[in-house]
This record gives C-alpha cells, sequence and structure tokens, in this order.
DNA sequence: TTGTAAGCGTTATCAA
DNA sequence: TTGATAACGCTTACAA
C-alpha cells in the first residue's frame, strides 16, 4: 500500500542530529560509537524503520555476504536435504544464499550470473558435471568447496562423505551375514562417490577372498536401474546381494527384484542403498542404507568455505565425514 | 591463484578508448550505440575478462533482480521439486533466487535479511506460519506471491493448485470404487490446501448423499499420522479408504494398514495421497494420489510476481492450477 | 551517437 | 568519539 521510498541512512543521521558515519557505526558490530548517540541513532532508525542496505553495504566493503550454491536435480531427497542443511548453516553463519539450479547445458551462464553478484564463495553440491565450472572458478581465484564430490585432480577442495569407508562396511555387513555373491549399481560412472563406493566394497571384498560378483553403471533413474538389476538377475548364478550406490536405485532393485521375480529379501537376495534418505525408513522398504551424516557434512562445507575466505591462504583439502551403516530389514540379521 | 582484482567498465572504457557510458550502453539491451564502438568495448571486455558488477548495477537502478524465496522443510519431496522449479523458472526470466530456509521461529529475522538485499520480490512456497510475515511484506509495498497457500484475508496474492477441485476428484474416484467410509487425514489444520481438499471431498461426498467418515489433522509427521490412521481404524465400523492430504502422510497410513493391520489394499481399504511425489510413483506403493501440476504452479507464479513488479498497481488474485487424479493401485479400478 | 557529471546508500580514511 | 569526504562500480539525465 504504502509505497514509500525506504529511509536511508542519511535520513536517520537527519532524525537523530547526527551523522551519516555514525549511523554507519551503530550498524557496524566492532566500532566506536558512545552509548549516547547509537540510542539516538537506534531510536530515529525504530521511529523511520530504518535497516541498512546490504547491497549499498556490499558495494563499498567489496564483500557481499552472498554464497553461491548450484544445485542440479532436487528429485534426490539426498540433495534435497542437503541443500536445505548448506542454506540454513550459512544463514546461522551470517552469509545468505544465492542458488541457481542447472543442468549440465547452462552450467556456463549461472555461474557467470553469480559471479556477477559477486559472491563471496561458491558451494558445489551437484552430482556432476561441475568440475570444469569448478576449475575455472577456483582459478579465478574465488573460494570453491565441492560437497558430496571430489576431483580426480584434486585442484580444488572438497568436503564428501566417506565413501569409501562406507563402501567396505557394506562388504563386512554382507559378508558377516553369509552372502558371497555381491552385486554393485552404482549409477553414473563419473561420479566420484559413486566410483568410491565400489573401490570400498571391492577391496575389503578382496580381503575377503572374494571379487564383486557383477557390476553395473547407469544413469540412476529408476527405469535405468531396473534394467540393470533384471540383467543381473538373469545372470546364473545370480548376485544374492545387491548394492545400490543410493536410495532411489536401491528402492528401484527392490521392486525387480520383489514384483517381477518374486524373491523374498533379505533371505533370497539383500539389497543395501546409500544415503539414508526417506526413501528407505519407510518401513515398506525398511531399507539398508549408509547414513551419511549429512549435518556435520553441510557444517564441515560451510565452514570450510568460510575459512578460505577469511585466508588468502588457499590450502586445498579434502575432507571426509564418517559414515554410518543403518541396517533394515533388506538384509538379513548379523546373527 | 591470480588474484587479481576484476575489472571494472572504467577499464574496459580506457583499453577500447571510449567512455565509461559507452560501455554502459552496450550491456544495456536496448541502447543506443553504434555497432562500431560496440565492437571495440566488446574486443576490450574479452580482453579484460571483464563483465558488470550486479551489486553495482542493483545500487544504480534500485532494482535487484535478485528474488526471495523462503522455505520451510524440504523433506517433503514436494516441496523440493517446487523450489527447484521456481528457481529455474526464476532464472529463465534473468532473476535469481535468494533463499532462505526457516522454520517459524525465525521468519522475521530470514525476511529482515532478504529486504536488507533489496530483493525486488518475495516468494513463499512455505506451508504455514508465512501468513503474518506475508501480509507486513505485502504492506510494505513489496511484491509477494504464496506459492501452493491462499489466505482467508485475501489480503495476498497467491498462485495454489485445485485443492477444492481435487478433494472432489477423489470423492468422485471412492463414490464410484465402491466406498462409503471415507476417512480424510488432513495434516496440520492451519494450512489453507489440507483444509479445501477436505471442503472438496466433503462436498461433493454430500452431494452423494453421505459424510465424511472421520476426520483428523495433526502434524503430517509419519509418527503422527500412524497414530491417527491407528484411531480410525479402531472404529466401529473403520473407514474403508482413506483420504491423505500428502503422499508423505499417505504412505505412513499404507504402512500401518498393511503392516499393523493386516489389511489388503485396495480390496479391504483404498488408500489416497496427494501431491503425485516420488513416493507415490514407486512400484511398492503405487499410490493414487493428485498431482498438482508443479511446473504450470512455479510458472504461474513467476509470472505473477514478475507482473505485480512491473505494475504498481497491486490487483489482488488467488490464481489456481487444474489439478489431475492419478490412479493406481492403491485403489480400486473403476470398473 | 557519444561523453560529462551527478547520483545510488554504504563504509573507510583522516582530521578534528 | 565524531564528522567531512572520498571511494565502491554502475546507470542515466543532460549536453554536445
Amino acid at each position: 500500500m504504502m509505497k514509500k521510498k525506504p529511509a536511508g541512512s542519511q535520513d536517520v543521521a537527519k532524525l537523530a542530529g547526527v551523522s551519516r558515519s555514525a549511523v554507519s557505526r551503530t550498524y557496524t558490530p566492532g566500532a566506536y560509537v558512545s552509548e549516547e548517540t547509537r540510542a539516538k541513532v537506534l531510536a530515529a532508525a525504530a521511529m523511520l524503520d530504518y535497516s541498512p542496505n546490504a547491497i549499498a553495504r556490499s558495494l563499498s566493503k567489496s564483500r557481499s555476504g552472498l554464497i553461491g550454491i548450484i544445485a542440479s536435480t532436487l528429485d534426490n531427497p539426498f540433495y534435497a536435504r542437503l541443500l536445505e542443511l548448506l542454506a540454513s548453516t550459512l544463514q546461522a553463519r551470517g552469509y545468505a544464499a544465492l542458488l541457481m539450479v542447472g543442468d549440465a547445458r547452462n552450467m556456463d551462464e549461472l555461474l557467470a550470473k553469480l559471479l556477477s553478484y559477486q559472491v563471496d564463495g561458491v558451494l558445489l553440491p551437484a552430482s556432476k558435471l561441475t568440475s570444469r565450472m569448478a576449475v575455472s572458478l577456483h582459478r579465478s581465484g574465488r573460494p570453491v568447496v565441492l560437497v558430496n564430490h571430489t576431483l580426480d585432480s584434486r585442484e580444488v577442495s572438497s568436503v564428501s562423505g566417506d565413501n569409501y569407508g562406507g563402501g567396505r562396511m557394506v562388504a563386512d555387513l554382507l559378508w558377516e551375514t553369509g552372502h558371497r555373491r555381491i552385486a554393485y549399481v552404482s549409477g553414473p560412472i563419473d561420479t566420484s562417490s559413486a566410483v568410491d563406493r565400489g573401490r570400498g566394497l571391492q577391496d575389503r571384498l578382496r580381503e575377503y577372498g572374494i571379487g564383486v560378483h557383477a557390476q553395473a553403471s547407469g544413469e540412476d533413474t529408476r527405469e535405468q536401474t531396473a534394467v540393470v538389476v533384471r540383467q543381473m538377475l538373469n545372470m546364473t548364478p545370480p548376485p544374492d546381494a545387491i548394492f545400490c550406490a543410493n536410495d532411489t536405485m536401491a528402492v528401484a532393485a527392490l521392486e525387480v527384484v520383489t514384483l517381477e521375480y518374486g524373491l523374498r529379501v533379505p533371505d533370497d537376495i539383500a539389497i543395501v542403498g546409500y544415503d539414508n534418505t526417506i526413501l528407505s525408513t519407510e518401513r515398506l522398504h525398511a531399507l539398508t542404507s549408509v547414513d551419511q551424516n549429512l549435518e556435520q557434512m553441510a557444517q564441515s562445507a560451510v565452514d570450510m568455505l568460510i575459512r578460505k575466505m577469511a585466508s588468502d591462504a588457499p590450502d586445498l583439502a579434502d575432507l571426509s565425514v564418517p559414515a554410518t551403516l543403518i541396517r533394515r530389514s533388506t538384509t538379513r540379521p548379523r546373527d
């Protein structure tokens, strides 16, 4: 309704009978202002409904307080929750999140847009194809942290779950509950997380003296996963356990195994997912899964980014957050 | 690595041998620049890796190109997808999304932060407790559009699914497939969407000559839903169909009905959800649900907001997007 | 079509 | 502790 242009520090200064600098100082955490003038300023500000203009402040301080986040699909509940946690952690630290969602096609465009808003740093919780971008960002000197994703080149810092360790835990569980023909469905082969989980599984199984019974990759859609799982089940002998690199695929596998092949889970075959999302916690699925400790992952990522922004010493690091195996009904009990 | 301070329009102007205004104009869509100078500017810009500073531009034009979005929990896949679509639609229209996630507690704080960044408008896809905020925003003259949510007071514009119509469609389906004891589990009672769906159901059933067999509300958590559903199943007679106001609750209901009570779905009892999320499309659930046409909802919301920002005539409107019933295995076939 | 100069709302520097 | 003044990087009358 009342479309009056909002008051500026000038107006507040006038009303309070002080200078603009005084106003600015009252809103700057550790600045020299007498209690007296501060009070006057605050009173005047309240009267005029004044609040500092963050855009102008950004321009002046050449720090925007904005952190760019480029997310890809939020269809996977894991990424949705990750985004939520990243954003709220940023807020808690006094930053705001500039969100862009994108597929591989428009990445450059999105990135340019982010940079034009002078983001102080960038968080990349994307699953794939952010590599090129991450590198160019990092080279431009802008602080970047990859989340749930690492670069082979180790050129950019990252925070991920302990995917390798997670893979090993799954191997342990399946071995100990009597499985010997263990298959791995990995989703896109070009994501570091899927690769690491597979390596963990394989290495640990090898220590037990067996290999991975079968391995397949592809898109992590339900359809594609179904195709791959069918192929596995048609092998002779078929696997007696399938480890999927995320819950979405695990549910798809569960569907094929039970609905199409009439197998009993976990008696005939065990299914293990990853991420411990709402998909696995549902009682109808009761999917054994690996929890990535998302809260910690998000916090570490944000804190790492903030540290990077503070110091101009760009020390690289790949932080790994411990994972936890959550046993449910799609695997046999341990004893 | 190379941490040189980025070039400004000044630098480009100098290199190109023109004035800063010329540079500015080359980057302003409909401005008077000769092809000749434009070319010179572009060349110089490329050389210096220049791109306009959106923060400075915002300050100068007093339009930031930023749209605030306050989302609550993204645990519900519906809201995650909605956020994704809102953000990408905004991008497509040349805007960027400033995201804040929040619970009811810190709303005022979040809002203040958003406003301090001079957002041109605000999108509120939150499920609850945004009413107060929406009103105060709207009164401050800032364009606001509620998404998937309406205000009783009709003081603020909104875009929602046709919840009333969706409720009626469910009533039709259940009636036609022989159900006569139809219960409604609504989730939080204070959300307009849940209320409207319930009204639709009730009104249509009344036209058929029956009432709603039972009705319950509460938090839309899995646990709370289970409690409510158990109470309903213990009634005499129990309902022969349960309509839940979203898929999350419907899955919880399905769990109780099948796992705890051993009922067959849909023979003994039918279950209907809402939102047609990944939860309902899973083949193990195959949940009958109502699709809200999210793409259209997001687009309409963004377009409505943009229209509001353009004209200063703040005409109120509550837009409703048609819903589609998706029949799956938790309801009986229609013939 | 181009350049000059005055903002946009802050913060930072420097005297007082 | 305070106030004047110059940035910050861009847009936009206005004049040329």
